[in-house]
DNA sequence: CACCTAAGAGAAAAGGTTTTCTCACCCTCA
DNA sequence: TGAGGGTGAGAAAACCTTTTCTCTTAGGTG
């Protein structure tokens, strides 16, 4: 221990926390000294007396990480610069396993806990309220009285709609996923009342085939054919992009087309390459992590749910102007 | 304390950890009121004690997480059993960063490192020999006397070749990756003693954009065409198969193909699905938490590389039989 | 009956910090 | 000159376990 460098323990502890009484000039010398030394206090020990670990846990069940994997970089990122570590606990939508690592981030006194997942109207599989630690919820469902964190999606399919509407388009039409999913719900809504026609929305599933699908249903029948495609998601959307070049209709120029996740291996691989609505996953991680570690010092933090708004990101797929959020 | 339950704090202790001597019939009582209790150690305590803190930290520079995610599943999955919870620090090829990532590690007394990379033959930006926490390398370079675990890649470019031969085909073409990547040299390597006929392996990039490239050279110039592609990864193997199905080639019939990497989003999504090596990750992932944690109990662990079979996963781009590993 | 041994259980130390309390000293002011 | 106050620094308790050591008691043996 650095105390052997001419003061006690105490003094030590006090000089390296800024805390207690003394001259400036031991101050300086145990903090020289320790520097030397390469001290580095026990975190273990630390923590043992101050009840922060500086730890947090992260809880998924998101086990792709196309959601978390953002979250998780802006949690950490945010949070490391403080000296907190993050656990990151995968849990399969599994009751059991969730319980076996929720109870080991305890064991280990973690300074609070974040839960993320894959869909905004869904719980996590395990109970987190009335926990000793502060929790906040971040792309997952929480409970009404927790801290919540979510992409505006009526924002985001605004901003979708619009750059369509800018790009010139006059029938537009929404293809998305299943009606169970409330941000399906929400996104077609604002598209709804986005626009200035009669609103078409095409329920299916999340995937490329689906996209393709819809495109024969749309240019199969008769009446007059879309020329702009909101996409729920950009899997859907390069379904859709490549449906209609294999019809020989181009992209942009005669059907326009905007996705949503911007999920950089879907999108930037479409031909052309999609213009689609970031959810800013890594922003709202970082807010995430700076609330909880507010919450874990105590200071207050008003329950609730927090819209972080979506941006949009111009490829080829649509070049509509961006409009003012 | 549950000691308040009959015995003193000592002996409590000795009940819960099978330690100490006691009678039988005190040991299972303490036992008793602690579960009912809802009795949890502390941590910290006890890693301060012990100096195990049963926690571990995983390092990597793979942002997107294609690689990492399974890996730490995998390693989650091991030892979570084992009341060991994990660290993850993202670490974008930033030295600094990393530093201070291993620093708060060290700081927390995790009991082993796993550094985990996105390519075979780069080091993380951090040096980590000569820690006092063991540590092994899973899908990175390592250094020479570290332990190292990574894919056989060599028998997975064996795999997909004799998938291909199987299938019938008599002239397979290799489309991959740059040369700069040992896993492209040695794929291709296996693949030239592999195939019967002249090998011929065409360099680019990991992109889809390539795999078309690559498509149209072959089949714009004269002389025979291939009727086997394998792909250095699934992205050039989905840029091929859409390239061929533009040109009205079907695929497996007039040509097969294979990929690499089984990343489902792009395997399965391909038309038709494709057929590609699976690293097994989520394996390497278990074996890593494996052998840290023996490691950190102290039981001896030979240095090396060891090198994890792949598998053969069979979609419909290539019908071959899979022949005995 | 006395002595020794073994079993069962508790007391206490240790682990590395933080924090509160106490102490010694020097000034200043009356 | 003595009392009071402020300042600098150390002693000790506390955090919660584990582990070693010690003590008591009972049973067995000579």
């Amino acid at each position: 221990m650095a105390a052997l460098a001419g003061v006690s323990i105490s003094t030590a502890s006090k000089a390296l926390n800024g805390s207690g009484r003394m001259s400036e000039e031991t101050r300086e010398r145990v903090k020289k000294v320790a520097q030397e030394v390469g001290f580095r206090p026990n975190a273990l020990a630390r923590g043992l007396i101050t009840k922060r670990s500086f730890t947090i846990g992260l809880l998924t069940n998101d086990t792709y990480g196309r959601f978390t994997l953002p979250v998780m970089a802006g949690i950490s990122e945010e949070l490391v610069g403080h000296g907190v570590s993050v656990f990151l606990c995968a849990i399969e939508d599994d009751p059991e396993r969730a319980r076996v690592h929720v109870d080991a981030m305890l064991d280990k006194s973690v300074d609070g806990i974040i839960a993320s997942g894959k869909r905004l109207d869904r719980q996590l599989p395990v109970d987190l309220s009335g926990l000793s630690v502060p929790v906040v919820y971040a792309f997952t469902k929480g409970p009404v009285d927790g801290v919540t964190l979510r992409s505006d999606d009526e924002q985001g399919a605004r901003l979708a709609t619009r750059c369509l509407m800018d790009a010139g388009c006059r029938r537009i039409v929404h293809v998305t996923g299943p009606k169970t999913f409330q941000s399906v719900r929400e996104r077609a809504d604002a598209y709804r009342t986005a626009i200035d026609g009669p609103p078409e929305v095409l329920h299916g599933v999340w995937s490329e085939a689906w996209g393709l699908e819809a495109v024969a249903q749309l240019w199969d029948r008769g009446g007059d054919k879309p020329d702009g495609i909101f996409c729920g998601n950009d899997q859907i959307a390069r379904g859709v992009v490549d449906g209609l070049r294999e019809r020989g209709i181009r992209v942009p120029d005669d059907v326009a087309v905007v996705g949503f996740d911007n999920w950089d291996i879907v999108a930037a691989q479409t031909r052309p390459p999609l213009t689609t609505v970031d959810m800013n996953l890594k922003t709202l991680g970082r807010e995430a992590g700076r609330l909880v570690l507010a919450m874990s010092e105590g200071r207050e933090v008003q329950p609730g749910i927090r819209k972080l708004p979506c941006s949009l990101v111009l490829r080829q797929s649509c070049r509509g102007l961006e409009p003012p959020a």
